[in-house]
DNA sequence: GGAAATTGTTACAGTTCTGTTACAGAATTT
DNA sequence: AAATTCTGTAACAGAACTGTAACAATTTCC
C-alpha cells in the first residue's frame, strides 16, 4: 500500500500543488487548512508522513507539531517562510525531522520526502533474517538466543546493520566505528568482522566481503 | 573509496568545522578558499560533490557553480547567509542541488550531504536492459540474480555504462580503469572484457567490439 | 581466396587480498 | 593487584585476481 502523506496549509494553492508532486511520486496524500483538522485526521488515519507550513492563521505550526508529538512519532517536515528566523535547537526539540524553506521546487520537497521515509525505513528494520538488534538494550540476540559481544564487535555491526544493503570500504568502517582520527591499520576491520562472523554463526553470511573494497551487511530475500 | 568533498569557503574557520564533521562522517574532503583553486582542482582530483560558500571576495559561489557547470554534473551544496534573498528558480537554472542556510547545525549539514548522497546513489542505480548496477551496494544483477565481480571487472563494467554508448579506446579504458600512469599492455583491456562477457552471460552483446579501437557499452533500445 | 591485422580465448605464473590464528599490551573487572 | 577480557598488529596459508603470452578465430583488405 502507498504510504499516505498529510499536508498542512492554509492555502489551497499550496496544497494542491505540493499533493500534485507527491501523488506524482507514487504518494498518496490528505490534506488539512488548519491545526484542528490535521490532529482529527492524524486520529482517525494511517499517516506515515506531514508536512506543516509554520504560518497558519489558527494554530501555527510549532503549536500542532507539539500536539501531534504527544501521540505519535510520525515524521514531520515543516515548511518555513524565507527571512523567518528558526531556532533550529527548538525545532529539534519539538521533534521535526526535516524543513524546506519556501518558495521551493518540488524537487527539493519530494526528495526530502524521500530520503526522511529511507532514513525511517532503516531505522526500523532492527531484525534481520533472525538477527535481532536491540539498541535500547544493547543487545543482540539469534533465535531469541543472546550474543555476547564485545563493544567494538556490537558497534560494528550495528554500523553494517544501519547501512545495510550498502557496500562499506574498510576506511569508512574504520572512521566511524573507530574515529574520524584513528590512524590503524585497516587489517584490523578484517579481524573483528572474523570475529563477529563467528559468533553470528549460521548468520555470518550477512556480513559479505566485497574483494578490494570492504564489506556489506545484507539481509537475504 | 570514501567519496570526496570539496569545500570551497573564504575562512578557514568554516572550512575547517564542515571538515571535521564530513570527515567524522567518513567523507573524505578537499578545501580550497576562493575559486579559482576550486576549479583547479576539480580539474585534478576525483570530487563526488562540492560545497560553496555563497559569498566570497573573489568569484561569488554562482559564479563558480556556473564554471563547474560547464565540464561537470557534480552535485553542489550552497551555503548561504541568514536572511540572503535567494531566487531559487535562478538556484535552480544553474544547477545547484541543495542550500544550507548559516549559521548551520553540523547536523543539518551532514545530513544534507548524506540525503543527496542517497539520492545520486539510488539515481545511479541504474538498469541497462535487465542489468542492474547499484553502486551503493557496489553490487551488479542480472533479473535480480547477483553477479559474483572481480574489482577491476566491476570497475571496468561502471566505467563502461557511465559512458553508455561512447566508443572508449583501449587506451583511454586502461588510463580511466588502471590509472594515468599505468604503462601496461593493451590488450590486458581484452582479457578483462573478455571475462566481463563471460559473466555477464546472454547479456554480454551489450558490450561491444569497435574493431580497430575499442569497446562500447550499448543498452539496445 | 589468401595474407595480414585484429580480436577472442585459454592457460599459467606472479601478485594481491582475505581469513585465520597467535600473541602481547591495554583496558576492565573482580 | 591479579585475573579476565578486549583489542590491535603481525604472520602465514590459501584463495582470488591479474597481466602476459600464446594460439585460435574472425575480419579486413588486396
Amino acid at each position: 500500500m502507498n504510504k499516505t502523506i498529510l499536508i498542512v496549509d492554509d492555502e489551497l494553492r499550496i496544497r494542491k500543488l505540493i499533493a500534485d508532486f507527491l501523488v506524482r511520486e507514487g504518494y498518496s496524500t490528505l490534506e488539512a487548512d488548519n491545526g484542528r483538522i490535521a490532529l482529527e485526521l492524524l486520529a482517525k488515519e494511517h499517516i506515515d508522513l506531514v508536512i506543516l507550513d509554520v504560518m497558519m492563521p489558527k494554530d501555527d505550526g510549532w503549536t500542532v507539531c507539539k500536539e501531534l508529538r504527544k501521540k505519535s512519532n510520525i515524521p514531520v517536515i515543516m515548511l518555513t517562510a524565507r527571512g523567518e528566523e528558526v531556532d533550529q535547537l527548538f525545532a529539534f526539540e519539538i521533534g521535526v525531522d526535516e524543513y524546506v524553506t519556501k518558495p521551493f521546487s518540488p524537487k527539493v520537497l519530494t526528495a526530502r520526502v524521500n530520503a526522511l521515509f529511507r532514513r525511517i525505513d532503516t531505522e526500523k528494520a532492527n531484525v534481520y533474517d533472525g538477527l535481532e538488534i536491540n539498541t535500547a538494550a544493547r543487545q543482540v540476540s539469534i533465535n531469541d538466543h543472546s550474543l555476547d559481544l564485545s563493544p567494538k564487535e556490537y558497534e560494528l555491526l550495528t554500523y553494517l546493520t544501519e547501512n545495510s544493503g550498502k557496500a562499506l570500504s574498510r576506511q569508512q568502517i574504520l572512521n566511524q566505528v573507530w574515529s574520524y582520527d584513528y590512524f590503524g591499520d585497516l587489517r584490523t576491520v578484517d579481524t573483528h568482522i572474523n570475529r563477529l562472523r563467528t559468533k553470528l554463526g549460521d548468520k555470518s553470511t550477512l556480513v559479505q566481503t566485497i574483494r578490494g573494497y570492504g564489506y556489506r551487511f545484507e539481509a537475504e530475500k
